[in-house]
RNA sequence: GCCCCGUUAGUCUAGCGGUCAGGACACGGCCCUCUCAAGGCUGGGACAGGAGUUCAAUUCUCCUACGGGGCACCA
């Protein structure tokens, strides 16, 4: 069956939260969406779901722009370009929720709550004990409008919530499932306003989407189980739902949902590392969808328009995809090789170029290098993605390839909260810069020296593999800080995970150690052959 | 714990009652070749388990198992 289509344009939209680094999962839900939309001729929208005040940053909205242009992806209406029905980002439409929870209250279709974060704890801590499912006990339901209204206007602290019916069901229909029935005894009176005034993302994305005019919602699977309250927000209001299509989760390799602990979840890493956009695109297209050709093989190499061409979301598989770097990796190359000679110099040298990183990186080689041929060698750290880390492994434990006789050794769960010491801290970074870093480092290095007694330049050399891949490099703050933040903490992430597994760092150190044996005895056994020949 | 979704090889997938279960990544072998890749050929490898419906189930239904997601004044 079809996805319907109703008259009117297809509207569309995506509504990342700028509360991070630009996610693969968005660029995955924005591919399929933007697809959708020109597939019918309708509106591609971007929104900017920015009501959780404390995480949501400038810098990461503007990050979720840049790697959605850079992925190829382009929205006809948006926060940076407007468009009309704006405004785009839910900060600036605060009045818009309000008035519209006004509505709810007048028509009782929504109640104020002015239970405290405290008694709300209680309650769960209480239904937990008892095993029952933790949800918001309807404390405030039954209170008077004229109770309500005197609370309010003396200023006390309230929320806003839905009521919603206690029992019954809530049928979800889903493009891609059917129907799926859900019990309205699982779902509670969801918080539409909070505290603060702002929406919660229930209520601003019900009133968004209708304003907007969104015909097709199209979004992750974990959004499935609060559909219902979704629907029926729709109802309190007298509108018309849009369709829903509820997309599969892209997957770890153990097949949890993906993240940026067991993979590199940001785009800006992919960029970095030297992915083709197109090939990007392409990959993601390949996880729960496939085109085949007249033979009814699949195709794996197809562009965005092609993908337009003939796009059935309700061939999607809903099977969790796991996200496969090696595919990723083939893929790219297949796209390599497609371009011309003249291309690939062009695309190569554009990408070493991009934001100016090659001026930073000559710069930083400069000191070492003795001829053009050698910048090469000494640059790699900062263009590659993963480093190998081969030998260099062993530096990775704090002290371990210490040359001093003094040396603290760390264990592998010691060295590894250096490194997760390390990651949070930089993950915590609003701005990237070498003074910021350099902090960063210089704590974590201190902290562990303190717990540990490990010395502070053997922690340094751990960060310096860790980061660069080799115990030799260029001024380590300076490096960290031109690699980027993205790849630095996939590479840091590696490492942990490295740490946390002993198989993981003897295979590193014994494959490496493994040629250098089979180097050693084919030279030694060079040696003795030309003495046996004559011999004979 | 409760609820929802899912389940074809290590991975991405085709399949929509009768197929030698097709393709791709990865892996092995061979060819090409100054090396390494790339490319070509080739090999091994999958319908989670059990009932039922049916002349016939990978395909439809139910149960079990396993995996995932949800259960916030986060999205």
């Amino acid at each position: 069956m079809p996805i319907a289509v109703p008259k009117h344009p297809v509207r569309v939209r995506i509504a990342p939260s700028p509360t991070g680094d630009p996610h693969v999962g968005t660029a995955y839900i924005g591919l399929f969406n933007a697809a959708f939309a020109r597939s019918h001729g309708g509106h591609f929208v971007l929104r900017i779901e920015d009501t959780d005040q404390k995480r949501s940053t400038r810098q990461s909205e503007d990050a979720i722009y840049r790697s959605l242009r850079w992925i190829g992806l382009q929205w006809d209406e948006g926060p940076d370009v407007g468009g009309a029905y704006g405004p785009y980002r839910q900060s600036e439409r605060s009045e818009i929720y309000r008035k519209h929870c006004d509505l709810l209250l007048s028509n009782n279709t929504a109640y104020r709550c002015f239970c405290t974060a405290e008694r709300l704890d209680r309650v769960r801590a209480e239904q937990r004990q008892r095993k029952e499912t933790a949800r918001y006990d309807g404390f405030c339901r039954t209170l008077s409008r004229e109770d309500s209204d005197q609370r309010a206007d003396a200023g006390q602290a309230h929320v806003i919530r839905l009521l919603m019916p206690q029992h019954g069901t809530t049928i979800v229909p889903d493009a891609l499932r059917g129907g799926v029935e859900i019990d309205n005894s699982q779902i509670d009176d969801q918080v539409l306003l909070k505290t603060d005034g702002l929406p919660t993302y229930h209520l601003a994305n019900v009133v968004d989407d209708h304003l907007m005019e969104i015909t097709h919602v199209i979004r992750a699977e974990e959004w499935i189980n609060s559909t219902p309250k979704h629907l029926h927000l729709y109802a309190a209001f007298g509108w018309t739902p849009p369709v829903f299509v509820h997309m599969p989760l892209l997957r770890n390799a153990d097949k949890s949902k993906i993240s940026k602990r067991k993979n590199p979840t940001s785009l800006e890493f992919y960029q970095r590392s030297g992915i083709m956009p197109e090939a990007m695109l392409n990959f993601l297209s390949l996880m729960g969808y496939s085109r085949k050709d007249a033979a009814g093989n699949d195709i794996e190499q197809f562009s965005f328009a092609d993908l337009v061409s003939d796009l059935d979301l309700t061939r999607i598989s809903l099977g969790g995809p796991v996200f496969d770097l090696e595919k990723l990796k083939w893929l790219n190359g297949m796209y390599l090789r497609a371009l011309s000679p003249g291309q690939v110099a062009e695309r190569t040298f554009a990408w070493y170029q991009e934001d100016g990183r090659h001026a930073t990186v000559g710069q930083l080689v400069q000191e070492r290098v003795t001829d053009f041929g050698s910048f090469a060698h000494h640059a790699l750290p900062f263009y590659a993605g993963v480093p190998e880390y081969g030998l260099n492994a062993r530096y990775l434990l704090v002290g371990a390839a210490s040359k001093k006789k003094t040396a603290v050794k760390l264990n592998r769960q010691q060295s590894a909260t250096l490194f997760e010491d390390l990651i949070a801290r930089f993950e915590a970074l609003t701005e990237w810069s070498i003074p910021l870093v350099e902090a960063c480092v210089r704590d974590v290095c201190h902290s562990c020296g303190d717990q540990t007694g490990a010395n502070l330049g053997d922690a340094m050399m751990a960060i310096r593999v860790g980061t660069c891949g080799r115990p030799a490099s260029p001024p380590l703050f300076e490096s960290i800080t031109a690699i980027g933040r993205a790849v630095v903490l996939v590479r840091l992430r590696q490492v942990c995970t490295m740490l946390g597994d002993p198989r993981l760092l003897a295979e590193a150190i014994a494959t490496a150690s493994q040629e250098l044996e089979a180097a050693k005895q084919a030279l030694a056994q060079a040696d003795a052959a030309p003495t046996a020949a004559q011999s004979k």
